[in-house]
This record gives C-alpha cells, sequence and structure tokens, in this order.
DNA sequence: CTTAAGTGTCTTT
DNA sequence: AAAGACACTTAAG
C-alpha cells in the first residue's frame, strides 16, 4: 500500500500561530496552536510516535494548489475567531486520522453534541457514551490531534474550573471566552 | 484549602 | 508483562 502524502503549513496569525497538516486534496487531518516554533516540534513528534502506517510524516515541501489554499484561509479565520469555528468546519474537510477506537468516539461526540458557546464536563461525557470514567473521557479529550475543530477546549472539570489544556490552561481560557462572548 | 483513594486507558520500558 | 502517566471525581480533614 502506498502511504499518503502530507504536507504543514505553519498560519501566522495575530493572537498566535498555527500549524495545520492538510493532504493534497485540502483535507486536514491536524491542527495544534500556539507560537510556531515550538509547533514544528510538535507536529514530528506527533506524528512519528504515532502508529499510522498508511501516512508519511509530514513534510513542508513549497508545492501547493487551490484546495490547500482554501483551506489554510478557512483555518487562519477560525484561529483569528473562534466564534465562527462550528459553521467554519462545515465549510472544510477534515478526516481523523489519529486515535484509538474509544478516543475517536469521545471526539465524535465532542463535535455533535458541544457546540460553540456552550461547554461540558468530562464525567458528562463519560456518562453520556457509557465510558467508564472521567478520567478516561479526560484521557481522550487530550488526546486530540486536531485543536479548534474537534472542540475538546469546551470540556471543563465537573467543578467547571480549567484543569489542563494540550496547549495551555490559558489559550483553553481564551477561546471560551471569545466563544461565549460571541 | 489539601490529601488520598479509586479509576481505565494508553505509553513506555 | 509491568510500571508509570494522566486534561477526573469524591470524600474527608
Amino acid at each position: 500500500m502506498r502511504s499518503k502524502r502530507l504536507y504543514y503549513w505553519v498560519l501566522h496569525l495575530k493572537a498566535q500561530d498555527g500549524l495545520a497538516v492538510i493532504d493534497q486534496k485540502g483535507v486536514v487531518s491536524y491542527l495544534s496552536i500556539g507560537r510556531w516554533n515550538t509547533l514544528v516540534d510538535l507536529v514530528k513528534r506527533d506524528f512519528r510516535t504515532a502508529k499510522m502506517e498508511n501516512y508519511l510524516l509530514p513534510g513542508n515541501e513549497k508545492v501547493t494548489n487551490d484546495s490547500i489554499e482554501s483551506t489554510k484561509r478557512v483555518l487562519e479565520q477560525m484561529l483569528d475567531n473562534p466564534s465562527e469555528i462550528d459553521s467554519l468546519r462545515r465549510t472544510i474537510n477534515y478526516e481523523v486520522i489519529f486515535g484509538t477506537e474509544l478516543q475517536r468516539k469521545v471526539w465524535t461526540y465532542l463535535v455533535d453534541h458541544i457546540p460553540v458557546g456552550t461547554t461540558s464536563s468530562y464525567s458528562e461525557v463519560a456518562k453520556a457514551l457509557g465510558v467508564k470514567s472521567a478520567r478516561v473521557a479526560g484521557n481522550a479529550c487530550g488526546a486530540n490531534r486536531i485543536a479548534l475543530i474537534i472542540p475538546c477546549h469546551r470540556v471543563l472539570t465537573a467543578q467547571g474550573t480549567i484543569n489542563g489544556y494540550r496547549y495551555g490552561k490559558d489559550e483553553k481560557e481564551r477561546l471560551l471566552q471569545l466563544e461565549v462572548k460571541k
């Protein structure tokens, strides 16, 4: 089987940077947020440690096309305006290439049941899915590799506080403020 | 407020 | 195969 070729693109914006992995048809399979100098190391580590035999480590060759450019523009809008994440998500294609069965089950739930402007808790997610414990749900959220598009930032503790976020608690708080404020 | 116990899954060794 | 990490919750001081 031939491995799928992927490209990574650093998206520079005022508030923050993002790094997206996009295939030749403009399909997104990875998005991290933060500062670019840490993001490149992060994406390499994520792909190297994951079991993804059908995918190559993403490269940053200067190959592009209209589909890729169009997807990049949508992602930049998401980074600039988090309150539009859900509507923007419907305008692009993404593919979940990471994760175990359980993790994917949790991620699908987040997309389908936690819309922008709302939050949930790890225990609620666990209960809704029949997952064994809140901690299990939390672990699955933390394994998400498509930031924003899969809204793991909308899941909080049972007390409504921010326990952790892959890209920093401050960033999670900022996202939620922008989303809820609308 | 802090601590401790119980918890399931995934990663690392 | 075993140990350790972890984005959890609840109860008890």
